[in-house]
DNA sequence: GCGCCAGATGCAACCGGTTACACTAACCTG
DNA sequence: CAGGTTAGTGTAACCGGTTGCATCTGGCGC
């Protein structure tokens, strides 16, 4: 509860002496730095930071909007954006925003009106703003967004497993896909297509089924590619949850992974090492995602500059058990 | 970039009655109000919320400190207190301290300098606080903390669930803890002897093992108390996570889940119920505990309470495929 | 001893809102 | 019509820091 005038009071100096005992101590002599120290501890004094900012108009604060903080995924980026933010003295505001757009103007607006310095957007998909821009940094790739994006090459990735999966044998590969509209959907099945194209293997339509990224819409597709009259051999999920969904649904019909069928994903969630059979799927470096969408948002902050040049980051195949050779028969 | 004194200008009135204007339409008359609202939108006036805040010593942010965001369990918790929080017009600061003392000092010292108005700990440990108090409440339980938290019933929880292995015939039940000095470790293997003590089963040393929760550590441990003389027919795992390493470490070793071992978890995380076999666990709600988590802090913090008493909530036993009938021999 | 300079300190404006209080005009009551 | 009430608005203090500028003091050179 202790303002800066006790301690001045207590100090016997003026409240701009305090100031600057504080944030320029060489300005300041040795005497009269003792006296101030004395005081504050006396008093326990704590600055009020949020006079701080309010004078420099600066809140030391930065939005992250992700759909779903229980995505594994996203939480794993969000604590590199934590890591990173704090390191440079800034604090993190969560905004789970369930893809909803209110909640997204809900946090847009906490940047409007001051409370937040910029925003991470983790939807792939362009944030609507309204009044004057603001500095907002999209961490995992935005098609309709040239600049300021932190990403992988969704098409390329893809195209890598779905090649892996071609080398192995499979001319039968599934793609169970994340909603229709979605970015990283569009890109990675792409991927796909060019990966089929490379290996001569005509694109069938009723292999690509949509699902939305989850576990259960992972399931659900499984299930109903597998009734087909000539089944794949192959699945390239978009998500690891997906394929987890995916595997479930197989094994529930008694059908073997990877004997039978192969089952791949696209992220390395921290369980898919250990899921039974382990995943073969993509890896993204979400930590260093995280780092350099921070990184990005302050260089904007700080410099003010209105746009940085977007970056892309490398993948990795990461091969496990889910995957192998396409059954002779 | 506009400010209050713009409007005010524009609209040809004092900035006491923009202020009016937006706080209190009902003050003011309609002509003004109408001056005022075509001022406000010309300018694109936004109200700098930093200078509201610090007029009224306020931030409306709440901090939540949580050792690790990509805990399934904490990230659960964790959505369930933006979503409260965000509600009642609240924001969230993520503090992910990873169990470092100095981050969780980093995060007590902004509620001390006004820039959150108070705090939920997800950790259960108390957190030194050492000037006046700040507002805290306990979202998982801490054996040190009487008041203030929000928590379920370990020991009856782990109690049910040993009990229910009992019931199943298993008189070699393993116990894989988390961390000796961890609360809720200590509290769920009070309620493991328990349950042996009820079901007439003598406590043996050997069958406890300490690990850490992770689910590296439920591998570890489960390899170890396999190798015992006369191993268990059935393993309590204080987490989930552990339970999954578990299952992973015996089917590598060709044991069969839940055949020749029984495995029980403890949370309920989301992946429990897709796993391979699916886990039995104890379920604990980690919605009502974040939503309940946010109603406590803000009863403190709205209506200057020092504590307010703490709130036991229910817990379920989730039974699954990863037990059953202890195997005869 | 005077003037100059530099270092230390104080004074006061400022950031952008909120709000207590004062003031005015219009309206009501007896 | 005097006196009181009320609705609507303006003035200015205030929140707790930061900082430009003025002031003061002491030391030094000539």
């Amino acid at each position: 509860m202790a303002s800066i005038k006790d301690v001045a009071q207590l100090a016997g100096v003026s409240v701009a002496t305090v100031s600057r005992a504080i944030a320029m101590p060489e300005k300041v002599s040795e005497k009269t730095l003792k006296k101030v120290h004395q005081a504050v501890a006396q008093s326990g004094y704590r600055p009020n930071l949020l006079a701080r900012n309010f004078r420099s108009s600066r809140s030391y604060c930065i939005v992250v909007m992700v759909p779903d903080i229980t995505n594994p995924f996203f939480s794993q980026v969000i604590k590199a954006i934590e890591d990173r933010a704090q390191q440079r003295g800034y604090a993190v505001l969560l905004g789970d925003t369930r893809d909803l757009h209110d909640r997204e103007q809900e946090y847009v607006k906490r940047v409007e009106t001051r409370l937040a310095d910029g925003l991470i957007q983790l939807r792939p998909k362009a944030v609507q703003i309204e009044g004057s821009p603001v500095p907002i940094v999209y961490a995992c790739g935005c098609s309709n967004v040239p600049d300021c994006s932190v990403t992988i090459d969704n098409a390329q990735a893809a195209k890598k497993l779905v090649s892996y999966l071609a080398s192995l044998g499979h001319t039968r590969i599934g793609c169970l896909t994340g909603l229709r509209e979605n970015p990283h959907a569009i890109e990675r099945l792409t991927g796909y297509k060019e990966a089929l194209a490379e290996a001569g293997i005509a694109v069938q339509d009723q292999y690509i089924i949509e699902g939305d990224f989850t576990l259960g819409s992972g399931q659900d597709t499984a299930q109903q590619i597998m009734r087909l009259a000539n089944p794949p051999t192959a699945l390239f999920c978009m998500s690891d949850q997906m394929a987890m969904g995916a595997i479930q649904a197989l094994q529930a019909q008694g059908i073997k992974v990877p004997e039978q069928v192969s089952v791949v994903g696209f992220d390395n969630i921290a369980y898919s090492e250990f899921w039974h059979p382990s995943i073969t799927t993509i890896s993204q470096p979400a930590d260093e995602v995280g780092k350099r969408a921070v990184d990005m948002l302050l260089a904007m902050i700080e410099d003010h500059e209105l746009t940085v040049a977007s970056k892309i980051l490398p993948t990795q195949l990461i091969v496990r058990e889910s995957s192998g050779p396409a059954p002779q028969d």
